[in-house]
DNA sequence: GTCTATATTGCGATAGAC
DNA sequence: GTCTATCGCAATATAGAC
C-alpha cells in the first residue's frame, strides 16, 4: 500500500474512533507510519487529508447500504436487512458520529459527503416504502418519505444508546421495535 | 453568578457546541471571565469540571423529559408530547452528543451520567407503552422496551439526519414517521 | 479566591536536506 | 517522495504573588 493510502486510511480509522476535532495529524502519522513531510507532500493539510478520508468512507458505506436495499426480497425484507445487517455497534457509524464534529459541520466542503450518502440512503428506503404499498405491504397512510428518516434515525439513535450503555443491547432493541411497526399487514 | 458557577456553565455551554476533546480549558476561561487559578482553586481540573457540567446537563434533560412524560394525557399523547417538545434542533442533543466523544465513553465516571439519563427515559417510556396495552390503545404485539428504543433512537438519530442536511425538516419527518406508525388502532 | 507567570507537551504547518 | 528540524501557538497544569 502506498504512503498516500496508508494515510488515508489511517485518517478513516482516527476519524471513526476519534472524530475530526480528537484527531492530530501527529497521530496519524504514527499510525500510517510516515513522517511530516509525506503527509504535507500528498495533501495541503489536515482538512484535505481528512476530505479524502470522509469521502471514501461514505462512498464505502453508501454501497454497503445499496447492496442490501437493492438486494433481493420484498420492500419489507430489505428494509429488515438493512436495519439488522451485522454492524459494529459499540464503535457507531463512521458517517454519522461526523455531523457530531463541530468542524466537519462548519466546512461545507467536509459536510457535503456526509449529507449526500444519509440522503441517498434515506430516499432508496422512501422508494422502497412507496413500492410496498403499491404492493399492499404497507398502508397507504405511511408517508415513505416520513418512514425512511425513521428508519435511518432509528439506526444512528440506536448507536447512541448503545454507546451511552456500553453495550449493542438497546441498539437491537431499537431496531426490533421499529420492526414490529413495520410489520406486514397480515392481508399483504 | 459565582464564579464556580460561570465556570461550569460555559463548559456546558462549549461540551454542547464541541464536545469534550473538542473544549479547551482556555475556552472555558474565555467564556466564563475567569483566569486560570480559579479554575484550578474550584475545580481539580479539566475532566472533573466536565463533570460537574455533565452532571447537570444529564439532570436537566431527565427534568424536562420527565416532566412532559409525566404530564397529562393518553400514553400516547404523552409519547407524541415528548417527540414533538420544541428543541434546538440543528443544536443537537446536548447529553447524546457525548457518546460520539472517545475520552467520555473512557470515563466511567464521565459516561454514567449520560447513560443514567438516557436509560430512565427509556424505561419511562416503556412503562408508558405498557400502560397504553393495557387501555388497549397499543396492540399487545409491542415489546414495550423495544418500542421506548425505538422512541429514543428515532429523536437521537434525527438530530444526526438534521445536523447532516443542514435543516431540521428531516428531523421533523422522523418523528412524523414514527408517530404514525405509533397511531393507536381506530378501536382504541 | 483570583490573578499572572511559567513549564511542558503537542498541534498544525513549513523548510530544506537527502 | 520521504525524512528530520524547526516554528509559532495552544493545551493542560503548576507556582506563587496579591
Amino acid at each position: 500500500m502506498s504512503t498516500a493510502e496508508r494515510l488515508i486510511e489511517s485518517t478513516r480509522e482516527l476519524l471513526w474512533e476519534r472524530g475530526y476535532v480528537g484527531t492530530s495529524p501527529k497521530a496519524i502519522l504514527e499510525r500510517a507510519g510516515a513522517g511530516q513531510g509525506s503527509m504535507y507532500h500528498h495533501f495541503k493539510g489536515k482538512p484535505d487529508l481528512a476530505l479524502a478520508a470522509i469521502r471514501r468512507t461514505a462512498d464505502e458505506m453508501r454501497a454497503t447500504a445499496e447492496r442490501v436495499l437493492d438486494g433481493p426480497g420484498t420492500p419489507y425484507e430489505r428494509i429488515e436487512a438493512y436495519l439488522t445487517r451485522e454492524r459494529d455497534v459499540l464503535r457507531g457509524c463512521p458517517v454519522g458520529r461526523l455531523t457530531m464534529d463541530p468542524e466537519v459541520i462548519a466546512s461545507q466542503e467536509l459536510r457535503a459527503p456526509v449529507d449526500e450518502t444519509i440522503d441517498r440512503i434515506r430516499e432508496r428506503i422512501a422508494h422502497l416504502v412507496e413500492e410496498g404499498q403499491e404492493q399492499g405491504q404497507f398502508g397507504p397512510e405511511l408517508d415513505g418519505e416520513a418512514i425512511a428518516a425513521t428508519v435511518v434515525a432509528t439506526v444512528q439513535g440506536g448507536y447512541v444508546l448503545a454507546r451511552a450503555a456500553g453495550s449493542p443491547t438497546a441498539f437491537d432493541a431499537g431496531v426490533r421495535g421499529l420492526l414490529s411497526l413495520l410489520a406486514p399487514r397480515p392481508a399483504g
